[in-house]
DNA sequence: TTAGCTGCAAAGCCTTTGCAATTTA
DNA sequence: TAAATTGCAAAGGCTTTGCAGCTAA
């Protein structure tokens, strides 16, 4: 059983983007399928080279080329599967989208851990100032950044770039 | 007078470059001078690539080279002037962040078009969300995506691309 | 049989960096 | 005169794209 198990999700991500991929006169092709299943085996953000790596790594003969994993992540994200959610040394970062509730993070900038929660104030909020700017939301990113209570705890500091004197 | 006439600054932008500077042993160069002068002769949003442009086009000899922007534009951030704000058109965009409040922007994605915006109760609930965390917040990012009123009052809809079928 | 797909290699793009020449304290 | 700085060109690193061969309805 996957990590869906606790989600209402009415089909499965690969059957949702199969229904966009028709939409689009495209087709649910076994690589397609491989990163999909790959991707949605567990939620952990992830960017492009971790999930080629992935993909590689499986001893079964499921690798996908780059480029095809790169074509197929934009289309997921068309498909409302996927989400950008960040950058994070130079890469776009993923993180599902489907059968997963609305979030937002906080990003720790010692350990680069990240805490989702979720706030519907904020929300109610956001709809209330952009209103006063007759202005429609159709999505947001909040990123927090700080301390977590783990580094916090460590008196080790975060390693950094001595400007030599 | 400049933009920064209405805020509370102690010393100008150039001048608190310098400070920042001086304590890297290093030094506020003519060149140096036009950057931060340009940037801080309006309030827009940019990116590097637009700042080379307003250098080049001026009539007086204040033109630097595209690596100098670069450089610079890093040591802004590290001296509390400029903040990285987004990405466009995958390019960093940034912002003046030294005499200007902290706030948050609604980003229309039909026009591009940002319009900002500050909420104090905003940070309050994010406080407080933290602390039930342990997470000391020393900043954030909240980006508000949807359609501006003059976007909504246009019937044009965005170009996109035909797949062609 | 025609439209869609894959994988490879090459190209694109923004950004960073090595380096020789130049400037400045 | 030694350290910092600039501009150019080249290199880096992620992502996109052209294309020949392949696959599937």
């Amino acid at each position: 059983m996957s990590d869906l198990s606790s989600l209402e999700v009415a089909v499965s991500p690969a059957e949702k983007f199969r229904e966009y991929l028709a939409t689009q006169n495209q087709r649910l092709t076994p690589e397609r399928r491989n990163i999909v299943e790959e991707v949605f085996s567990s939620h952990e953000h992830f960017d492009a080279d971790q999930l080629v790596h992935r993909l590689s790594s499986r001893k079964d003969n499921k690798r996908v080329s780059r480029s095809s994993v790169y074509r197929c992540l934009d289309a997921m994200v068309k498909a409302g599967l996927l989400r950008k959610v960040a950058r994070t040394n130079d890469r776009d970062v993923y993180e599902h989208d489907y059968g997963y509730p609305q979030h937002d993070h906080m990003i720790c900038t010692k350990t680069g851990k990240m805490i989702e929660f979720e706030n519907e104030e904020i929300l109610a909020i956001l709809e209330r100032v952009a209103s006063e700017h007759g202005f429609r939301i159709t999505g947001h990113r909040l990123e927090v950044y700080g301390i977590c209570a783990e580094a916090a705890k460590s008196p080790r500091r975060r390693p950094r770039k001595l400007d030599l004197i």
